[in-house]
DNA sequence: TATGAATGAGTATTCATTCAT
DNA sequence: TATGAATGAATACTCATTCAT
């Protein structure tokens, strides 16, 4: 038997490979056969390490919603509830298989089955740890609205959609986010000024 | 010869089959051979109906862009920008698969690949159409940012993510509706003010 | 009922369009779809015109072999067996896919069914024809070895198998037939002295 | 751990279902699935052992023409140039798909294509080696032209056309060879007459 | 711990041909 | 005389997964 921490060195390399994989070519062009060639393994040894091709899916995703924390904690901390927001946005839009991911885009159409037998429940824990700072920072609705905000530019930015409106999407986030603390009658301005 | 009529009958009927599929299991459950069986056809036989799958696709598309349009120009006359932008949303969350189709969201991730073969500038056109009344009632930035919002909830909503907030995509996309005309120095604010 | 000669233009239509397929990409190239395309016809009508796939094939080949006979006779005009085997030659070099459609090369390998229901007496007829000029001036021993050798070079060219050797084919048929006339004691150089 | 021999008989076997298919029915009967049923296999069963289709045809012409050149060289030993010759004429009229597969006459008419993906230079450098003896004994030019006769005839012979003529192909090529030392003032005839 | 081997279902598209109209 | 409609078989190749070794 293999010490376990030598096993853990190989389950990384593996996602290490997945997580190449899917950055170049996306969710459909890394099947289990690529991340295997690319791990210098043969599929089916990846079934040691690994349940499933979505089981790897999921790990990648993990790590990418840890990445994402990191990014919207220090987001958050230079710059408040607008710093977290748009370090999001630039987070997936250096990302955008990341955004396919973390949504199941792929596999045709918006998935309502998540990532399988009950891998999203901790899924879901990180996204929402992943969000933490901009919820305690603007509170839940402007937390969410800006997270949807973003999603859909996202989505419109990589489907080449937003040239059809002939306007940036980084910009209509920043101009989201600017107006938000100008609105006085409204109480996730207040939120937001607060939290200043 | 048989009546054109019958014949679009049959075309209608395995349009029919595909937007079914769709609805049920996305893009990619919507193959070419399972529109054929069930369609209760050969898979060659829809090659007489149609040149190829992608224009099954780019043919279900055009028609969902034409009802979203009825749908959003109904929205319009009734309530303005935010009957227009709310009819837009309960158009998609009422069949969520024709956005996936929209955005073309199937084959792993967000493609930027659009429908092949030149078929994207028409259907481009039609979205850019779909979305007229909206733009002209709010201008392009409001419009931008509602149609950005709700293809950001909806997604959220599709894939089960809003639940995490506790909130209503619905609800949501409304208080983002109802806020936008109480801002006093917002140029979109002003636009909308005066189509009132 | 349309006119006899009517018909004989639709199917001198048909055909012309084979040829060009046939000339473009060869046997695979002009399918039974693509003729009728070209031509302006449904696949079905073809069927009226022709009984089968096979039919056209012959008939074009029919029409290849007159213009070899025509070629092969203003050869052998010019300069006896030596211009009749070059004209052969200059002819298949020019249309191989002629050559090919005369042994039926197409099809996966040395076909030893010829074309199919007993179409080949008549077309073998033909081809014996169109050498006749080569077997009256040089004899049936140095006819069929020129016209072998002639098919071995074309084959060995349109392949590009020649070039490993380094010499080119026509060069080659010229010097076989430069050489017939110079050997003394053999009975074919004989004939074809006898024959200038 | 499969046994290496065992996997290497597993290979053979499948090659000789290939081979089989192709002596029966020509490059275009021997496809995928057909040799996977034929050796018993699932298509993709084969793609274990051989990385495509066309690297199964370039194994299969590999063994041909390793086969050729033992029988060119054997002939050479016994009879020089003309043995060497005879040999090949033999054995091409023995096994005429393999001319085929040599060739690649498959897939309408004279494909210049050759094999894909850079498996030709190999199969070239084979080709040429196979009639090394055929060169170095009776020099570059009398051994393409016997090549090329030899093609030409068996491809007459096995179109049938042969038979026009009335004339056996093995007779002529045989009348050929006999010619050939019989010219004084060929240079080629020096080389032969040399190396015997 | 990993491999070689294999499976069965899946992908879109093309083919020659037939037949009722 | 011609068409629209349809068929069934065929093409090579990829997929995730399994299992004996």
């Amino acid at each position: 038997m293999t010490r376990p921490d030598k096993n853990a060195a190989k389950r990384d390399h593996i996602l290490a490979a997945a997580k190449a994989l899917f950055a170049e070519a996306g969710l459909e062009g890394a099947s289990l056969r690529a991340i295997a060639a690319r791990s210098g393994y043969t599929p089916a040894a990846l079934y040691f390490h690994f349940p499933s091709r979505e089981a790897i899916y999921a790990e990648v995703l993990r790590d990418s919603l840890a990445r994402l924390t990191a990014a919207v904690e220090g987001g958050a901390a230079r710059e408040g509830f607008r710093g977290a927001a748009l370090a999001l946005f630039d987070f997936y839009a250096a990302h955008p298989q990341e955004l396919a991911l973390g949504f199941y885009l792929g596999g045709g159409g918006l998935a309502p089955r998540g990532l399988g037998q009950g891998l999203d429940p901790g899924l879901n824990a990180a996204l929402l740890a992943a969000l933490a700072p901009m919820r305690a920072l603007g509170g839940q609705e402007a937390a969410t609205e800006a997270f949807a905000l973003a999603v859909g530019l996202l989505v419109m930015s990589e489907t080449r959609r937003i040239r059809l409106f002939g306007l940036s999407a980084r910009a209509l986030m920043e101009s989201h986010l600017a107006r938000l603390p100008q609105r006085p009658g409204c109480c996730a301005c207040r939120a937001i000024g607060a939290a200043r």
